[in-house]
DNA sequence: TTGTTTCATTGCAATATTACGATAATAATT
DNA sequence: AATTATTATCGTAATATTGCAATGAAACAA
């Protein structure tokens, strides 16, 4: 098959897969954390940072935009790359709502 | 190709990147949310409670294993599989860190 | 207009993922 | 020993992902 059945998962959990989805690739990781320690937005110069091929770094920019994790502006001929914060924070309390509710239980096992 | 390039990241963006792909589907996402609604630990009830196969199931057990998101203790001829807390830990923090460098900068674009 | 820069898209090959039926392996039960 | 319960593994098919060379498209500069 190769194909995910998504249609019997909830919205939230597809939403969440998707997301985490597009984090779980190292290149997409270092693009996240390159974004993050500029302090201005970048566009091309991703492809400088990292040891791929400029199509490789499209494709995956690509990918974290369709996801919702960086968001992209036209700004002359070049494109301006930022992260999405509402994204991140999404995440974030989702794991942060699921450790406050590990801690509530015993540990099993 | 087909073959990530693991090799030109650092350890941390492989490990986050690792554990981040073990989440980024939805079935694994409702095991995990399973997992955290069930008091005590569970084994093989999971397969009833997703719309899968049962070694579908156990593959995508044994890739949460794998990435260090769940543990499994046999206990007689079943296994008890539970959440670890470490690895929730770790990325709830690689998060929580990242949002408070973003807080710290402007926005962009 | 011609070139330059910047980025996306296409096309392809290699590999990985997803899913399941069939089967094996292990441990408890009868 | 035979049965049952539980879970893993094998084999296979369909699809997705990763990576890059080549090419295309859009904006700017000369």
């Amino acid at each position: 098959m190769g194909l995910t059945k998504s249609e019997f998962f909830t919205e939230n959990q597809n939403k969440t897969a998707t997301l985490l989805k597009a984090l779980g690739h190292p290149a997409r990781i270092a693009i996240v954390e390159y974004l993050l320690r500029v302090k201005t937005c970048i566009c091309g110069d991703i492809v400088n940072e990292l040891p791929l091929a400029q199509p490789t770094v499209s494709q995956h920019l690509k990918e974290l935009k369709n996801a919702g994790i960086i968001k992209g502006n036209i700004e002359g001929n070049a494109i301006c790359y930022c992260l999405d914060e509402g994204a991140l924070e999404y995440i974030n309390s989702y794991f942060g709502n699921m450790l406050t509710e590990i801690y509530k239980k015993s540990t099993c096992c």
